[in-house]
DNA sequence: TTGAAAGCGATACCAG
DNA sequence: CTGGTATCGCTTTCAA
């Protein structure tokens, strides 16, 4: 509404006082930069975002492109987009959503016109699309998550690597010799890029460790609970003290389920553990020990990243893992003797 | 990358009529035009968006405010959002997000900066806080939903109350004499501005059809597999032989569990049908007669309202009521005599 | 520490 | 049907 040579009128300095007293891009006077500050917020001014994009070359937008598929799981995405818009405004951007069919010529097309100073890419696929399109263009992209090829590309992701890792070790140094894992649906071992990593993780771990291990899916397209209550049971069945779960929060449940119908108290008789899980698994119905996924923090470091790129944009790319934590609730305990 | 003047160059004509021909907003020669979209081509332009937003004050851009509350359905939330951006995309608009706390200053802001040329309002409360805003700036707002309080202001939505009763007078020209209602959770009927509408339409109506009716929420914060199970059990026992539910995927499958049980069968015995759900209710585990809530239909009838709004801001404010639809699959029929 | 003025890259008016 | 050019509102260099 108002415009900046208004608010020079009113404070009666140049415009080029207004701008710089309100960017801080130089020193001003105390004296200068109230007189500003104060007619900016009497005349309401807000800085016409056409005008800045053009003239400074920022437009203050992040692009976030979120391919939608039929598999995603809508709590999980949904946490993700809020983060990331969270961390966004956090450092005084805003985000323009790419869906789907839109998620590769969406990308060429705010790039090419400017529209946006960066994109995140959310819910990486192991051969994802995005990868050679990120290549392709001029501005910074960011990947929340690790396509297989990620040679050049600035990514962040919770370690999960570590993280599986960390719930195979804290088993085994509490006794544990024999350990099941319950993930995902099948079709997330292919569509998405940290399952399988969770996966192989903790297999290799656990027989660098020396301990039996078992892992199951949580069915072919979902949760099916008469495949994770089979699971479960034949678990115990065969002798497993622990169970380590990388899933919905409506298999934990079947899981948990199961256990109790067996007589089974977690934290005595048998251990659990959640792993990467984005909902709050210290607060399901039994509380279990954690290695939780929180997207605020995935999306923070990738707003970060994004930043930093943008004032350098020569230095090496980054991978940016970060480390699990550990949140014990006492779902973890040594095995029955 | 590539700009408006290469481009002309490249053509052999001046800038404006590059303009003019990629926009279309005056007549050009087959010929010119046929040199300066090659021309386009060949050098991937693509107007900048800053210079084009200065010059033609016009974004492309709609905002979407979604103030994701702790009690939002993240799949029928991200049904919306998914709409709302094909819904503007099919206009040549990207959306911008603006989540909860950013909701209301959020919207004074992009108002203010001329970021958007339009803001969408979704998941819209009675007593919203965003109409006082929606009300004080300059640029067009149009609520998916309806508040209580929606003088001068453009909505648009689902006709709930003509669906409610859409639903019942099918079931009474059928026959039945007792309905029984399903609803949502009890702090839907506080929070949303929906669920309240088709509860009293629907008893209204049947009222007025003089047919027996009971109201049952399905439990105090969500599905409550308990509550809705009881509720359900208890109809049948007072001599219901139809039930409307206006709720969650989950809480149809309860209650047709729940019928299953009591050994009646959906369509012979007992008939059903689902009022505006958003997932597909004619493939649930038994197939139901459905007047669905369609996000695309919704979407696209707000874009188009926001679109007309921005050619002509004086006309009047514009309620837009979605007419409901009747699918039938069979699971209504006849009362047993 | 401050001001004047040259762009930024389109759109759309005014001419021809 | 086509071209020249003022203009949009800000950022930033150049001068003082």
């Amino acid at each position: 509404m108002a415009r900046i040579d208004e608010v020079a009128a009113a404070a009666r300095v140049s415009i080029s006082t207004v701008s710089y007293a309100l960017s801080g891009k130089r020193s001003i006077s105390a004296e200068t930069r109230r007189r500003v500050e104060e007619a900016a917020r009497e005349l309401g001014y807000e800085p016409h975002a056409g005008a800045r994009a053009l003239a400074g070359r920022r437009t203050q937008i992040f692009a976030l492109t979120e391919p939608l598929r039929a598999d995603t799981h809508a709590p999980t995405h949904m946490a993700f987009v809020l983060a990331a818009s969270v961390a966004a405004r956090r450092r005084d951007y805003d985000i323009l959503l790419l869906t789907d069919e839109e998620a590769s010529t969406g990308m060429r097309r705010v790039a090419a016109s400017d529209l946006v100073d960066a994109i995140l890419v959310l819910d990486v696929a192991p051969d994802d699309a995005r990868v050679e399109i990120a290549r392709s263009i001029r501005i910074p992209t960011v990947f929340i998550g690790i396509p297989d090829d990620h040679a050049g590309l600035d990514c962040v992701d919770l370690d999960f690597e570590a993280a599986a890792e960390l719930a195979v070790d804290r088993l085994t140094d509490t006794g544990h010799r024999h350990v099941a894992m319950i993930g995902q649906s099948e079709v997330a071992y292919r569509a998405s890029n940290f399952p399988p990593r969770v996966r192989a993780a903790g297999a290799a771990r656990a027989d660098a460790r020396g301990i039996r291990h078992t892992f199951t899916a949580a069915g072919a397209t979902a949760t099916e609970p008469a495949v994770v209550r089979a699971a479960t049971t034949a678990a115990i069945d065969e002798g497993a003290t622990a169970f380590i779960l990388h899933a919905a929060e409506d298999t934990h449940e079947v899981v948990l389920a199961t256990i109790a119908e067996r007589g089974l108290l977690v934290g005595r008789d048998v251990s659990v553990i959640s792993v990467a899980s984005v909902f709050d698994a210290t607060r399901l119905s039994t509380p279990l020990d954690t290695i939780p996924l929180v997207p605020a923090v995935s999306c923070d470091a990738a707003v970060d990243l994004a930043l930093a790129r943008l004032h350098d944009a020569s230095c090496a790319p980054v991978l940016h893992l970060i480390p699990p934590e550990y949140r014990s609730v006492g779902s973890v305990a040594a095995p029955p003797a």
